[in-house]
DNA sequence: ACATCGACTTGAACGTAAGGGT
DNA sequence: ACCCTTACGTTCAAGTCGATGT
């Protein structure tokens, strides 16, 4: 098994090599071809007898203005349209879909009543689920049919599963946070909005009748087959390849290779940084400190945004003096440092950290004269820091930090926290902890699930049943064991055997449940999937799970399985990050 | 130098199919 | 067989970072 495992290793580093070859200009292909987009389906109209009403009166909307009042109708359950913002957003687009008698009728949101919309749509959704099998297995097929039709495409000489081969439909811009634009239209993308990137000699494809792309391009250093731009912010979106293809997945390898050299240089750019800390340079202290919150705490870089265009949040080198506290003193520990702020997705970030002095010293350097609404590291920004660090290893940038740290971590905390004699059950709530571990580091945060804890309490009356199961049973174990010595039958020698292998199972049971509930309880407010799909090579984790025999899909399902395919081939149980 | 753009990765929330328990 | 979770796949917003333009 090792050697095979090493053989293929060797065939896919000799196959890193034909590409690495044909690939010094930046093309990413010579062959793509593939079916174009499937586009959002067009605007059903209401039935007749689903109602709006302004001001209490029934109001009939034209087409354009009805299909954004449904979009607000079906969020109607939603906290969004509560909003100000978003009530404020939604209302100024709406309006410009109306005809000018709506507009002249319909001058107030509040009086606007969406119920009859509403209640029609969950009435759809209830039907969709009420549906017979029959109906259901139709639908499920005629996805499948879209699925194979425009779900692959042909790179170079592979056939190759497509990420999100869908246009976006139209609908009400959800920001996280607290988003200027929550609310706004978002338009329904036309074929002409569109354009397709696919090779010279490949089959075009065809847009819909009477109907034209905006371009055809075949521009080979690029990866993705389609791209529109969005109304929203107007940035451009794609369509691109799946995480199991093969250029995605060469660019995640990559990505960990880079980690791995920065192992390699992580004690020397330490010693660097920490020297930086005395110089006579503001900017080069400044970028010392951030340096160090970013190795240290694993902060994103912290690229500056457009005010009013996003939700205000930020990272390390956009930390503003009102996102830190410094505590001199604070219970037991010197030179406390306490953060809170929004980083991205608006997650709260709240943390307060130990400091060495001169670290402590430079922030509160950074703080003099500043408004709490001044940046803390004025003369430094994520260009000026990436600069740096490209000088100091080759494609270094502040997000390999993350990387390195979150991969190092799973690699030195599997190794702690994995007994050798434990269970399977065991070892897998060990990986969960490593895996929880690194996801505390990189604060991937979830909200605790509506269902928390109700399920909790499901999964601790299984316990105790299960506890009562286990002492009803040991009890039968020792009756039977009474009845042996009394009768030294065959029979009653059986009965003891059946009787210890039962409560042998109901043991294992019952640690099973108790694993999960701990893993659950431990994982309340934590997600582990970003950090597994994205911070941690896969090979670490391949690794372990060869060298404890710990079945794979215990670890990774099927989608992860493929998108680690390459990771799976390559690392045997010796594997260090 | 600085702003903007383009391509790509990362991220939480959502909807639903699947799978376990009764 | 049915119901009820829950895990999974999907969605699309929000980051990072290099390139390009002014």
């Amino acid at each position: 098994n090792g050697k095979k495992a090493k053989k293929r290793k060797q065939e896919y580093e000799d196959e890193e090599e034909e590409e690495e070859e044909r690939s010094t200009d930046g093309s990413k292909w010579k062959f793509l071809e593939h079916k174009g987009p499937v586009l959002a389906p067009p605007y059903e109209p209401l039935p007749g007898h689903v109602r709006f009403f302004y001001d209490g009166k029934l109001l009939r909307l034209s087409a354009p203005a009805e299909e954004v009042a449904t979009f607000f109708a079906k969020m109607l359950d939603h906290e969004y349209t509560t909003k100000d913002m978003f009530r404020k957003n939604f209302y100024k687009d709406w309006r410009k879909e109306m005809t000018s008698e709506e507009k002249s009728k319909i001058t107030d949101i509040n009086k606007c009543n969406f119920t009859e919309m509403s209640e029609y749509f969950k009435a759809q959704s209830e039907a969709r689920k009420q549906m017979s099998k029959d109906e259901k297995l139709k639908i499920k097929e005629e996805n499948e049919r879209i699925l194979q039709e425009y779900g692959f495409c042909v790179m170079d000489n592979h056939k190759e599963r497509i990420g999100n081969f869908r246009i976006e439909p139209p609908g009400l811009f959800r920001g996280r946070g607290d988003h200027p634009k929550m609310g706004m239209l978002k338009r329904r993308i036309r074929p002409e909005d569109i354009i397709i990137n696919c090779s010279k000699d490949s089959k075009h494809p065809k847009p819909p009748q009477g109907m034209r792309w905006k371009e055809v391009r075949h521009d080979n250093k690029v990866t993705w087959l389609v791209s529109w731009t969005e109304n929203i912010q107007g940035s451009i979106k794609y369509i691109m390849l799946n995480p199991s293809s093969r250029i995605k997945g060469e660019k995640d390898w990559q990505k960990y290779e880079t980690a791995r050299r920065l192992k390699k240089c992580v004690d020397r750019l330490r010693a660097q940084y920490r020297e930086d800390w005395k110089s006579k340079e503001m900017r080069v202290r400044q970028r010392a400190v951030a340096l160090y919150f970013i190795d240290k705490l694993a902060l994103r870089a912290g690229n500056e945004k457009e005010e009013g265009e996003t939700a205000d949040t930020v990272g390390c080198c956009s930390l503003r003096v009102e996102h830190i506290k410094l505590y001199p003193k604070m219970d037991d520990q010197e030179y406390v440092v306490e953060f809170d702020f929004l980083g991205k997705d608006s997650i709260r970030y709240y943390n307060k950290m130990p400091v060495e002095k001169r670290v402590f010293k430079n922030l509160q350097l950074f703080l003099e004269n500043k408004q709490p609404e001044d940046d803390l590291f004025d003369r430094l920004n994520t260009s000026i820091l990436n600069k740096h660090l490209q000088e100091l290893m080759d494609g270094l940038t502040a997000k390999v930090f993350r990387t390195y740290n979150a991969s190092i971590t799973l690699q030195q905390q599997l190794k702690e926290l994995t007994s050798p004699d434990e269970s399977i059950p065991a070892k897998i709530l060990s990986y969960n902890r490593a895996n929880r571990a690194v996801a505390i580091l990189c604060n991937h945060q979830r909200a605790a699930p509506k269902t928390f804890e109700k399920s909790m309490q499901n999964l601790q009356t299984k316990i105790d049943e299960k506890q009562k199961q286990l002492s009803a049973t040991r009890k039968q174990l020792k009756g039977a064991k009474t009845e042996h010595k009394a009768s030294h039958d065959d029979r009653s020698k059986k009965m003891v055997e059946v009787k210890r292998k039962a409560v042998q199972r109901i043991e294992e049971q019952l640690m099973k449940l108790q694993m999960q509930a701990t893993d659950r309880e431990e994982n309340k407010q934590i997600a582990l999937g970003t950090s597994k799909l994205n911070y941690l090579d896969p090979r670490i984790s391949v690794a372990w799970v060869k060298k404890w025999d710990v079945p794979i899909e215990k670890i990774y399902n099927k989608t992860q399985r493929e998108k680690f395919a390459w990771a799976i081939d390559m690392a045997e149980e010796d594997y260090e990050f």
